[in-house]
DNA sequence: TATTGTTATACTCTATAACTATA
DNA sequence: TATAGTTATAGAGTATAACAATA
């Protein structure tokens, strides 16, 4: 006995449903890092140009300036990153990887491709190609920023469609 | 002047940026009905297996019991669903949707179909069923439950790599 | 004693706004 | 006065555990 729910899920829903799912196999990966995802991203957004300031972090994810100080705390006390400050105007910090930093990311590097292999596990290499095409186009069409989560402008609700 | 972060994004995060993405749009569109994307999720699966107790509804969507009570209190308030009474054992209720529910879920396929279109609209018919064919592959190989968002279970952390 | 449903409590995370310092 | 960074406060949302009713 059927009832009149929507027929069947749509690729939009699909894509949260999997979205969601690697998001959360993901978080467990990193968390054997003692990272949490928007941890290893702020360390992405740094090693992809180093010396920016917090505001200019902030404004780059899209998220409040103020959640970025204790995302940096963090990082900075487990020296990962170091906050330099500039001798031309003392308001604003650089924020840098270090050595241990940059050895870090390397870990994080391999953690992110044992994710993306055990994720697509179910398809060729044809088909991985075809998926990633795909999805790449679409996240043109949405304007999507390439390499920044979506989830620092709003973290809250997941879909359910 | 580059970092030696990640070369670039994997398909993995594609998925997650997306997936996020899709969801904060789905939020967005199901707000204008007064509806939260988990009690979208929820009328969905009351509708689609009318009369499952909230124990046997909490199973199913992977989430605490104590969490159904908030959900199915909100949907009953507006006269969406409505708890029976089992009269074989009283312990437990059957939850239904109401005639109301039932007209408010061509509401709601609308909204998801319209949710559908437009995230996908940088892609022609073909590469829509393409890409539809290719998540259901991951989705199955990765063994999600058909139609149940795994963010019933930990609505955590947003992934970010 | 086990199970359904419920309520109460505590915790995590986030954003808003107020504050300090530099300019 | 405006901007970078910080701190403090309050709010939303969740899970854990205790509780009542029925079996």
């Amino acid at each position: 006995m059927r009832g009149d729910g929507p027929p069947a899920a749509g690729s939009a829903f699909l894509l949260t449903q999997l979205g969601t799912y690697a998001a959360q196999e993901f978080a467990t990966r990193v968390a054997e890092l003692d990272l949490t995802p928007p941890q290893a991203g702020l360390l992405r957004a740094i090693a992809l140009e180093p010396g920016r300031s917090q505001q200019a972090l902030a404004r780059h994810l899209g998220t409040p300036a103020t959640r970025l100080v204790a995302l940096v705390d963090g990082l900075e006390q487990r020296g990962l990153v170091e906050r330099r400050r500039n001798p031309d105007d003392r308001r604003l910090y650089a924020v840098h990887l270090t050595d241990a930093g940059h050895a870090f990311m390397k870990k994080l590097g391999r953690v992110a491709r044992e994710h993306d292999d055990a994720l697509l596990d179910g398809l060729d290499a044809d088909e991985r190609a075809q998926l990633r095409t795909l999805l790449t186009r679409v996240a043109e069409a949405r304007k999507l920023v390439a390499g920044v989560h979506p989830g620092y402008r709003t973290l809250g609700e997941a879909d359910t469609c």
